[in-house]
Parts: C-alpha cells; sequence; structure tokens
DNA sequence: ATAGGGTTAG
C-alpha cells in the first residue's frame, strides 16, 4: 500500500478544497507508522491516547482526522467521547470538529444534543456551516420528525443562514420521501436546478426508489429517463436494485428480468441486495425452488448470501408450511457463519405461529432470549397473534403484560392484532373496553382499528355497537375504506337491514371507494340468507363486468339455493361465468350448462 | 458527510 497516497489531507486553499499528498517528515513519524494501520477502534483510542500526551499537542487537523476515522468505522459514542477530550484537552476545535461531534449526536439519535452543541458553535464564535446543518437536518429526518426538518430547511433558506448545496437538498428530499411525500420531493429536485445546484445520483436514487415503494413505478422510469438521457447520469447498482424491486413487488417479473439484463449489459454487476429482492420475491410467491437457484448463483459469483437472504428463504418455506425446512435452513446458519438475529426468528417464529405450532414458537421464542437476543415489537407482535389465532388469550395477556414489563411500547400492529384477536375469540366487550380505556389519540383515527371492531361486533350479533361505532368514526373526519364500508354492510346484513346495506353499497361507489369482490360476495350472502333475490341477477351481471369472481363460500350458497329450488336454474349460466378456475373441478359443479 | 435489503397488521 502506497503511504503517501493513503494519507490524503484536504488543505483549505483560497476558499478551494484542493487534494495535497501529505509528506510525512520526521515529526510526523509516529503518524506515518500508526494512522495507516487503523483498523479498529482499539487503534484508534490507542493512537488518540498517545496523541494527546504530546508535547506540544497535534494540531487540531490530526485529531479531527482520528476523529472522521472513528466515526467513520460508526463509533459514534466513541467519537462523541473523543470530542469532549480534545475539548478537555484544549484543543481548539474548529468547525469541522463540531460538525463530526453534532453528526454523531443525531446519528445517535440524540439530535437534540446536536442542537445544544450548535448552540456552543455560537459561545465559541464558529460560524456554523452547511456541514453543521446538514448533520441536524438529518437527525431530524432519523428521527421522524419531518415538520421540524422542513422548518428548518425553510429557515436557513429563508434567512441566508447557509446556502444548500446538494447533500442538504439530498437530506431533506430523503426526509420527504420517508413520508411518502413524493410531490414534495420532485418539486425540491426543481427546486435545486433552478437554483444551480446539480441534483446527483443519490438525489434521482431516493426519490426513484421511494416512488417505487409507493408502487409508482411508471413515474420511476420517467424519472429514471430523464437522469439518464437528458442529464446524463449513469445508473449505478442501487438505482437499477430499487427499480428491479418495483417491478418485482407488483409482479412485472419479465421487465423485472430485462432490467437485470441490461444493468449486466452495462457492466453494473448485481449485489447482495440485487440479489436478495430477487430471492424475496421469488419467496413471496412461494416459488423456494427458484429462490435457491438465485442463492447458488450468488454462491458462485463470490456474492456470499446473507442474513436478508436467508431470512427471506425461511418465509418462504413458513409460507408453504415446510416448516422442517424452514427450521434447517435456520439451524445452518450458524454453520455459514451467520448468526440468526431478531428479525430472523421474527421470521421462523411467524411460520410456526402461521401454521398453528405455538407450542414450537413459544419455545423459540424462549430460546433467542437465551441467546441474548431481546424480542422487540415486532417479535412480540407475531407471538401474540399467533396465540390469539389458536384461542390462548389469558397466555396473550400474559405476553403483552410481559411486553410492557420489557419497557416495549405497543404500537399500532400490536393494537390491531390485540383487538382483532379479542374479537374473533367472543371478547368483543374486552376489546371495545380496552379500545375506549386507550383512548390514544392516533388508536382512535385508526380506520382499520374500526373496521376491526366493527366486524367484530357485527359478528357477535352486537348490530347497535357495529352503527355506533360506524357514525363515531364519521364524525371524527375519518375516511371508511372498502373495508370499513364492506364490514358495516356485512353488520347490516346479519341484522336483516337490507335496505341500509344497499344503501351503503350505493354510497361508496359515490364516496370514490367502488366495491370489491368481497363487499359484492358480502352483499350477495346478505340477500340470499334473508331471502331477498330481487336485486341477485343485477349484481351478479355487475361482478361479471367488473371482472370480479365469486369466493368459495358464495358460490355454495348460490349452489344449495338453486338446488333447494329458492332460485331459478337459468341463473347457472351467469354463475358460471364467475367461477375462478381454481374453484371449476368442484364436483357440484359437473352439470352445468 | 447524502441513496438501496429482511420480521408484525384488517
Amino acid at each position: 500500500m502506497n503511504l503517501t497516497n493513503s494519507l490524503v489531507i484536504k488543505f483549505k486553499f483560497r476558499g478551494n478544497f484542493i487534494t495535497t499528498p501529505f509528506l510525512l517528515h520526521s515529526n510526523f513519524s509516529t503518524n506515518r507508522s500508526m494512522l495507516p494501520k487503523i483498523t479498529n477502534l482499539n487503534h484508534a483510542l490507542n493512537l488518540f491516547d498517545e496523541m494527546s500526551q504530546r508535547r506540544p499537542l497535534p494540531s487540531v487537523v490530526q485529531f479531527n482526522q482520528l476523529l472522521h476515522l472513528v466515526t467513520k468505522m460508526k463509533h459514534f459514542s466513541s467519537s462523541l467521547h473523543l470530542f469532549n477530550q480534545m475539548c478537555s484537552l484544549g484543543v481548539p476545535v474548529n468547525e469541522y470538529s463540531m460538525s463530526i461531534a453534532i453528526k454523531c449526536c443525531c446519528q445517535l439519535n440524540h439530535t437534540k444534543d446536536g442542537f445544544a452543541l450548535l448552540g456552543s458553535c455560537f459561545r465559541r464564535a464558529i460560524p456554523p456551516d452547511v456541514y453543521i446543518f446538514s448533520a441536524l437536518l438529518d437527525g431530524l429526518v432519523i428521527e421522524d420528525k419531518i415538520f421540524e426538518a422542513e422548518m428548518l430547511f425553510k429557515k436557513l433558506v429563508k434567512q441566508k443562514l447557509c446556502e444548500p448545496n446538494v447533500v442538504m437538498y439530498n437530506t431533506m428530499i430523503k426526509g420527504l420521501c420517508k413520508f411518502g411525500n413524493n410531490v414534495t420531493a420532485v418539486a425540491l429536485l426543481r427546486l435545486m436546478e433552478q437554483k444551480n445546484c446539480q441534483p446527483s445520483i443519490i438525489t434521482y436514487s431516493t426519490i426513484i426508489d421511494s416512488l417505487c415503494k409507493d408502487r409508482l413505478i411508471d413515474d420511476a422510469f420517467k424519472l429514471f429517463k430523464e437522469m439518464v438521457f437528458e442529464k446524463r447520469i449513469l445508473p449505478n447498482v442501487i438505482t437499477y436494485t430499487s427499480l428491479i424491486r418495483g417491478l418485482c413487488n407488483i409482479g412485472r417479473w419479465d421487465e423485472a428480468s430485462n432490467l437485470l439484463k441490461e444493468m449486466e449489459d452495462e457492466n453494473i454487476s448485481p449485489n447482495v441486495q440485487t440479489f436478495n429482492v430477487l430471492v424475496d420475491a421469488f419467496c413471496k410467491e412461494g416459488k423456494v425452488e427458484e429462490a435457491e437457484a438465485v442463492i447458488n448463483i450468488m454462491i458462485e459469483r463470490d456474492k456470499a448470501p446473507d442474513l436478508v437472504t436467508y431470512s427471506s428463504l425461511i418465509d418462504g418455506y413458513c409460507l408453504r408450511g415446510e416448516m422442517i425446512k424452514a427450521r434447517e435452513i435456520f439451524d445452518s446458519m450458524t454453520l455459514r457463519g451467520l448468526v440468526p438475529n431478531v428479525v430472523t426468528y421474527s421470521s421462523l417464529l411467524n411460520g410456526y405461529c402461521k401454521n398453528r405450532n405455538i407450542e414450537e414458537a413459544m419455545q423459540m421464542f424462549r430460546q433467542m432470549t437465551r441467546q441474548g437476543l431481546k424480542p422487540n415489537v415486532v417479535t412480540y407482535n407475531t407471538m401474540l397473534q399467533g396465540l390469539f389465532q389458536v384461542g390462548h388469550c389469558v397466555a396473550a395477556r400474559k405476553l403483552f403484560d410481559e411486553m410492557h414489563a420489557q419497557g416495549l411500547i405497543p404500537d399500532h400492529c400490536t393494537y390491531r392484532i390485540v383487538l382483532d384477536g379479542l374479537c374473533n375469540n367472543h371478547l368483543v366487550e374486552d376489546a371495545l373496553s380496552l379500545f375506549h380505556l386507550l383512548g390514544d389519540a392516533k388508536l382512535n383515527y385508526d380506520i382499520f382499528v374500526y373496521s376491526i371492531l366493527i366486524d367484530g361486533a357485527g359478528k357477535c350479533g352486537k348490530f347497535h355497537i357495529a352503527r355506533n361505532l360506524f357514525h363515531d368514526l364519521i364524525d371524527k373526519g375519518l375516511q371508511p375504506d372498502v373495508r370499513t364500508y364492506t364490514v358495516m354492510i356485512n353488520a347490516f346484513c346479519q341484522e336483516g337491514i337490507l335496505h341500509d346495506a344497499k344503501h351503503l353499497f350505493l354510497k361508496m361507489e359515490e364516496c370514490g371507494y367502488p366495491p370489491n369482490n368481497v363487499t359484492y360476495c358480502v352483499l350477495l350472502q346478505g340477500y340470499l340468507k334473508n331471502k331477498h333475490c330481487d336485486d341477485v341477477e343485477m349484481l351478479l351481471q355487475e361482478m361479471g363486468d367488473r371482472g370480479y369472481s365469486l369466493d368459495a363460500s358464495t358460490l355454495s350458497l348460490f349452489i344449495d339455493h338453486i338446488a333447494a329450488g329458492l332460485l331459478d336454474r337459468s341463473m347457472l349460466k351467469l354463475l358460471g361465468k364467475l367461477v375462478p378456475k381454481e374453484l371449476l373441478n368442484d364436483p357440484r359443479l359437473c352439470d352445468w350448462e
């Protein structure tokens, strides 16, 4: 390794950065032997000790270099500690030292401390620069304080406290994307062009990734083309990986495969993460053989599968109910030098739970704790759902309390799982009192929660409660979605109030939420069960026009009605058009048409 | 210094 090349220091020269090889002479001899060797934290800490004992003290530049190295290794708390020691030693810290210290606070989720350090910049007469503000902005984004982030950004621009550079724009764009605000993200991209700050591949990749996550794949490609053909920015492996994932997620496999070819033609090799996207996509479709084939290619190409790869594969086998195979992969990971983490465990636990093997799930849950892994909210959610599914409500309650004792805060998923679990185990009263007890502003404004409770109340014959909940959510200004309408229609049908069911069915369309397959089936079942057959034929016709099909239980009900002479056999022809392929081999349908 | 991966939800 060439020492001269590896030790490059940036000198500020007439306001421009120029890079100059840092020539090493006698007084830097210790540097020469130590700095390039720094590969881990201990080396860095030892060097710091050694440096702080030298007299005179090394310059702030040398300390900053070391600080920068430690930060690069992501040892943020150590870096902060060193910064504090620098201050105690009397090293005249500058804006670079401050920016590193602030960056560390922000990356540690202590943006507040970062702002405190900003205050100390002013006290030390160090004018904060764009790096410092970018670090703070990123901290706010990391902590999901998007409103504060936007305020800071606007304030910096308006009061001309600093001229945003491409990194700062990218950070703000990342924040907007994180909150699904793609429109403003693109607007900011346009603003930076207008201000002559050229967007980079990072700017484009950030927005492209966000559009892909929101399934706006065509918009993503529009931006991709703009980047390549207008801006002449070459896409890299990250850009391609985002697009391939976007395509896989919406099932556009051929295009994903073409894009993979395209990127290889451009001499951009897929990396572990690109392959992971493919493995995950195959596994989510239950195509574990294909996933295994991808993994073999990874091994051939020296792109060692990692925890993510195997977690996806475990998911794939769990989805197919092949728990022995899933467990085999889990157990063999250690042999490959990979130690399962909380996510891997959660995947396996979810598999056991979904396949109703709660005993094995419980055992593994305890095993992970013994191995020193702390279950997180997702792990508890998985277990809670598993326990409710097999009706172990008392055990679920115990686990819920345990979660609390561990200092974990239940999230939206937790409440949805618990409320749904209680409803499905005929404990609607408990669900409702929990809902009212919580009174949590967020929970009370969660449309999913309302759907769960309305469904639960309706199915337990507590119709008035279901209807009150529906009015309640309207009063709060919540917008019911297709599921909310559907469960409410179901509740009306069960109560035999078909007039209101039909009214709501028509209303949802007016409100921009057209009924789906399930809604039609629910209403049809309601009509049949209540022997109210006037609209049935029309509804079936509409379903055909919309390309919908009947589910197994609705179809069964129709056949029973026809067999009992309650419906005319002429309806069979219409029904035949609405039978999904997988139901066509039902023996009862043999004499159709 | 800024961008991409894995677990839960009706």
